[in-house]
DNA sequence: CGATGGTTTGACGCTACTCAACATAAGTGG
DNA sequence: CCACTTATGTTGAGTAGCGTCAAACCATCG
């Protein structure tokens, strides 16, 4: 039977003095100087759009590593942008056994589907400082009517993050331990490189490996040494908190994933 | 290592004689006379966009068990909504290892994801006969700009394929294999008894073990093993190609799974 | 009938789990 | 500054759940 989890984490990994990522949590602008949009690597939006999407914006909301952004009981349906952080969707067995379902990255939309509550529940927890931009929780609809293309991006949005869980579905099911790591570190720097985190060719790795046997369906010990043998490999290497892909293509042909870059996604 | 699938499933057990539910393929009416929507299980909608679901539908398609309705390697966006009869969705590793990913049930809205294509990729196949309604290519932005509640309605059952999805890596991932065997039949009639499909206090099953195996990510060696053993418990029975689940209880107990009617969801 | 697809069962082996212990780094309080 | 604690990573030993291989059984079908 799998590995129970830890019921908290701490802080630790993410208050590492590196190269500053989540560290210094930024501020919030206004939408329109929004940092993250301004990085080009979202979708373009009109000035429409994007004076809705501020007016549309109810709070902002910082919160240090470890918080429960999203109880996995409540059926309140917040709604949040991730703007700089990292975080992870789960879902628990009463024995406590820890599914992650996807982590989060600066720009993923948070919390529709408990908007379309179904009774299924799922919790979201901040792996580093996160920094969330959240919306109003009834003005969904009025998003749609008001502008259409925001509903569409919306849309598109669950769309791309449904693709993720596709994938660590077949992930979990279909692959074995040494095609699990593969597949996450490919993956997780794929999608960090598609939003602009890559600094020095390394992402900030905030995961520790309770979380990686978490999201990959292993135990804690079986993790270490997966991850392990693959170190051993020269495959990659993770210092300071960073990760770094030593040889991607060594790694894409081991998770049979494909290597390319992300398309471009919205950004509400 | 996980099982590889079959390459090809053929039509045999939806063929048997019995209580016809996805044998006499329903023709297609207009939408303002459709069957699934006059059923009463899906949530309400207006007049106005019933037409124009009416004139988004583009053609209608009738295709026999084990038809691959869209290829794993297509991109090209084709939007469905399964009318009746059973589908999958599922990906396949390089070496033949196949994962399903999610069944798919009357009013289930096919092919979303293709249609914001990230290179990423699913095969859908036909488990029965079926019947769907095709949607224009194109225009689904017009479908957001023309009635935004439709558009609301799009989201919404992403957002509820994406809670299944949720359950699933839930299952695959942290689940053993008696407890993944509950979770799948305690699932499957729970979706299909929200849109009605029980009849006499049992739903057509018209899964083999191999599609049971690649849901759940186990072997079908293991999968037939276990199954005999719930089987054997007295949990369910399966006669016709038809299931009946004989306790429900121990089943969600087992699965640890709630078992609570599901709520309705939208049918466009 | 033989052919085919699906189910069932037994034997055996390996992957991944469990249990347990130890190492290391960082934080805390005295 | 040190003893103590906590989180995390590492390693070894033993085991079991699940995979693989192989063969048989059964039903349907041409």
């Amino acid at each position: 039977m799998p590995t129970k989890s830890e019921k908290k984490s701490l802080p630790a990994l993410s208050e590492r003095p590196n190269l500053a990522t989540a560290e210094d949590v930024p501020r919030f602008p206004p939408c329109a100087d929004c940092a993250l949009r301004k990085s080009g690597r979202f979708t373009p939006i009109t000035v429409t759009e994007l004076a809705f999407v501020q007016d549309f914006r109810h709070a902002n909301r910082v919160a240090p590593p470890g918080t429960v952004l999203i109880r996995e009981t409540s059926s309140e349906g917040k709604l949040y942008t991730l703007y700089a952080g990292w975080a992870f969707r789960y879902k628990t067995l009463s024995d406590g056994r820890r599914q992650i379902l996807n982590f989060l990255l600066p720009g993923d939309f948070i919390g529709l589907q408990q908007h379309f509550n179904d009774g299924a529940a799922y919790g979201v927890e901040a792996l580093t400082s996160v920094s969330l931009c959240a919306f109003q929780q009834n003005g969904l609809m009025d998003l749609f009517k008001a502008l259409p293309a925001l509903g569409f991006d919306v849309t598109w949005l669950a769309a791309s993050q449904k693709n993720v869980l596709d994938e660590n579905l077949l992930t979990a099911g279909r692959r074995n331990a040494t095609e699990r790591v593969a597949t996450l570190l490919l993956q997780l720097f794929q999608r960090a490189e598609r939003v602009g985190l890559v600094v020095d060719g390394a992402i900030e790795f905030p995961l520790n490996q309770q979380h990686v046997a978490d999201a990959l369906g292993l135990s804690l010990v079986h993790t270490n040494k997966t991850m392990r043998r693959l170190l051993g490999l020269g495959l990659y290497r993770i210092e300071g908190g960073r990760l770094e892909l030593l040889d991607r293509k060594a790694l894409s042909r081991i998770a049979d994933h494909d290597d390319g870059a992300l398309r471009p996604v919205p950004l509400i």
